[in-house]
DNA sequence: GTGACGGTTCGGCCGCCGCCGAACCATGGC
DNA sequence: GCCATGGTTCGGCGGCGGCCGAACCGTCAC
């Protein structure tokens, strides 16, 4: 326990698995520029991760791309997102325009978060698409139905016998997002359709106006 | 994010952490000697601890009393116990009676883990009493007579809005144990029961002779 | 072949932070 | 009043670990 939370626990490692966080595959360069250290020192922090199999790591042509090994890491590190936004009650702590961004909309390692995320999972709160019971997330037939003509593939079940659909503490929000696979799911046909546009390491997606439409008509969402 | 994984990813508190992580509150001068650090040492740590909202004291009499801030906390610790428990696959770890102990039955915050807890689980679905599904957890109408009649106090929901139920994977024996108010409530009942006893300073609980009896006469569940 | 590029290994510097002992404060028993 | 006990603050020591530049290895393009 110790030592993999001493991982998490430094600058420039926890910069790089925010970065993953994205669910993006980043190679070890990009990662070393976004956590402003030289390539050398990049080298040894992914090591360890990789090491600690925090990280996974697939060589492809002469890149090497680093990605989150699981989804239990990704947990692990959600639960940590958690607990820090819960500090500096009262502390003044000046938003930066990056900030809002990750606020508005990010992703969750595989399924969306922030305003957006929560905002869908209310559309399918408000339509009895979906039960959510604090942690456990229950489609009904009816939003089986609604996100199948969505274009969500749900009985791609993968082997791993993935949790199907849960609720994700939202940090920012301090509220219930929709995770597990039902939300990967939605993640992955919003960017499919162009509806936000993910940008190579960040978090932060970007809600297009098609989406904005999108999210619209089809969830009965508004944005003001 | 950095700043929380820092302060558990330290040798002396992390083992603080995971003996408050009995769900019992202890003094300074007492983890202190669990840390086998000198008493300045842990002050120290204990303040930040509290300081980063992760413990929260009540001074009694002349003692200071430390414990997990709350059930977020309590989550993330465990979220990081459950995937340093991935580590070292084939490596050679070899195991203590502590250890041992602690495998076979331990509290996870505020409910019971290891086999034990397992078991228990495993007892409650073979019997129909409760339905796990992966992440999130339901009782039936008969478990919710059953663990009334057991002595569970299901309708004492404290106003913060607690999850009720809810499967927590567990890091010794990867697979689900009975969390949640639920978990709480038979932990509690358990021990009002005697059986299973408390030691302080260690997460690791004893099955008593009475308890043997009654898992077994109660919850249909064997030893071996 | 040669050069460019991505990535890792090695050596050595430096600073943060955990550690303790000594002193100090507060509470409680007498 | 006294002393014992639990706890914190302070100052200073020491080591782990993060950092970089230089060198090295492998792949690709030409």
């Amino acid at each position: 326990m110790v030592e993999v939370a001493a991982l998490v626990g430094d600058t420039a490692r926890a910069t790089m698995l925010a970065a993953l966080m994205s669910g993006q595959s980043l190679t070890s360069s990009e990662l070393a520029s976004l956590a402003h250290i030289s390539r050398p020192t990049a080298s040894g922090h992914l090591g360890k991760l990789v090491a600690a199999r925090l990280l996974a790591v697939s060589p492809k042509r002469r890149h090497r791309y680093y990605r989150i090994a699981s989804p239990l890491v990704a947990r692990m590190l959600e639960g940590i997102s958690a607990v820090a936004a819960l500090e500096t009650p009262a502390r003044y702590r000046p938003r930066s325009a990056q900030d809002d961004a990750l606020r508005f909309a990010r992703t969750c390692y595989d399924h969306l978060a922030g305003t957006l995320g929560v905002a869908i999972a209310d559309a399918l709160l408000a339509k009895k698409l979906i039960a959510l019971s604090e942690e456990a997330g229950e489609l009904t037939a009816a939003g089986t139905r609604f996100l199948t003509q969505f274009g969500a593939d749900l009985n791609g079940k993968p082997a791993g016998r993935r949790i199907f659909c849960r609720a994700c503490l939202d940090w920012s929000e301090r509220r219930y997002h929709v995770a597990g696979y039902v939300g990967a799911e939605i993640c992955r046909r919003s960017v499919e359709l162009g509806w936000v546009s993910q940008h190579r390491g960040t978090r932060a997606v970007q809600l297009t106006p098609k989406g904005r439409r999108g999210y619209r008509d089809t969830f009965g969402m508004t944005f003001d």
